[in-house]
RNA sequence: GGUGGAAUGGCCGAGUGGUCAAUGGCAACAGACUGUAAAUCUGUCGACGGGAGUCUACCAUGGUUCAAAUCCAUGUUCCACCA
């Protein structure tokens, strides 16, 4: 179980395509996995998820934790049954929350004090209690407890966050070692380091060094410019093991799949698709829209002509955006439709294209058609 | 016919002498969103001007006052109740 088997790579770029075998199914990489936080993807029902081919969706410790909680999981027989999802799930430990949170808490190297969003309790996270809740909800994929830094931090705080994932990640292991099932549950590592070089290394060695079935880079995609970004993942190409997955965790921006792919990522997941659908701003071929503009008041074409979604195939830009207008449910559903389906294609695409050995050049196509003028004026503080 | 009440910016609706180009809400327009405290949040929202500012505005007309959306008179329209 959890074989990672690279299936073909592109010469030029570090892009490979791969098949990840779980015990819900094979992962086909590279993979864009939509965010089920709440054991929903919202807005999209387990059978729509997999008329777009979403391979594998996320669910969320924290948030699980606290509601339903873990008696009622385990009671349904775990997450897939609970949530009638048939394919593989991976599990975010609660790492995120750390940081997303982190008006709430205090965090020692023992565990984080945090309060509940919900009712405001105390609660108390560790690798420990993020290990055991993953083993209820009986995820294909759990994730090392982490602690994940926020963008710009200083040197020194980053280093700590380091110090602490590897802490974290040993006890993670450990624990997980002890009590999960290693068969039917894999265990990644998570990478941070902020944007120092220095300490992404430090952290790579650490983590790699634990032997993990596969790894994640955690601490990007919370400010930095994606240059900054793409930087570290050079950096980290270097010394990350290239016979196990790695997982650029929380990236969905179109620009930034495709690069991380050429860099040798194989997972990524992003709530940019399903927020962002519900909040009525599309990704297309040509970049983004906000379909709440006037502009498409009259528009009777298709969002994407390119793409192949319902959404895309059955309805005009007028109607979609009479819906957004209206506050109606379904224009957040056939946006999200539509999001997911344009995201996962693009790890579709890439995928296709390295094994024809194509990849460069689809590469860039899919960048110079691609316009944004977010990515322009996303430059360091 | 009588009595009482009301008329405010695209809409609803605060404001009862100066700090009011006028609180709020809605609508509209624009923007944001990266391991989800998000079907959320932010900005603009009388005209002209880069700005200082100027002009036009709270049903209409006239008046009181240094000063009126706010007070008075008349008119118009609407609402309620009584005949």
């Amino acid at each position: 179980m959890f074989e990672f088997r690279i299936i073909a790579q592109c010469p030029k770029t570090g892009a490979r395509a791969g098949e990840f075998v779980t015990p819900h199914g094979i992962i086909h990489t590279p993979v864009f996995m939509p965010v089920g936080t709440l054991a929903t993807v919202k807005a999209m029902s387990p059978r729509e998820l997999e008329e777009i081919d979403a391979q594998i969706i996320l669910g969320n410790t924290y948030h699980l934790y606290l509601r339903p909680g873990p008696d009622v999981i385990t009671k349904a027989g775990g997450l897939h049954n609970f949530m009638n999802w048939g394919r593989p799930i991976l599990t975010d430990s609660g790492g995120f929350q750390v940081f997303s949170l982190a008006r709430l808490q205090k965090i020692t190297d023992e565990h984080v004090l945090c309060r509940s969003h919900i009712d405001g309790s105390m609660l108390t996270m560790s690798p420990e209690w993020s290990m055991k809740m993953q083993g209820v909800l009986g995820s294909d994929i759990a994730m090392c407890f982490d602690q994940c830094t926020e963008y710009p931090t200083t040197h020194e705080k980053a280093e700590e966050a380091v110090r602490r994932t590897t802490l974290w990640a040993e006890r993670s292991r450990s624990y997980f070692m002890a009590h999960n099932d290693p068969e039917r549950q894999a265990l990644f590592g998570i990478v941070q380091g902020s944007v120092y070089d220095d300490l992404r290394l430090r952290s790579a060695e650490e983590i790699t060094g634990l032997d993990f079935p596969g790894y994640a880079i955690g601490g990007l995609s919370v400010g930095e410019s994606h240059a900054a970004m793409y930087h570290a993942l050079d950096v980290l190409d270097e010394v990350m093991p290239r016979q196990k997955p790695r997982y650029l965790m929380g990236v969905g921006y179109p620009l930034n799949i495709v690069e991380g792919i050429a860099r040798g990522i194989d997972m990524f997941d992003c709530v940019m698709p399903t927020r962002n659908g519900r909040n009525a701003t599309v990704f297309i071929s040509s970049g983004r829209l906000n379909m709440r503009g006037k502009s498409h008041a009259d528009d009777f074409s298709p969002l994407d002509p390119e793409c192949d979604c319902y959404t895309c195939r059955n309805f005009s830009r007028s109607y979609l955006r009479h819906l957004a207008m209206c506050g109606e449910i379904l224009g957040s559903r056939l946006f999200t439709w539509h999001n997911l389906r344009f995201t996962i294609r693009i790890a579709e695409r890439a995928r296709e294209a390295i094994i024809a050995g194509t990849f460069p050049e689809f590469l860039r196509d899919f960048t110079e058609k691609f316009h944004d003028e977010n990515e322009d004026n996303n430059s360091d503080s």
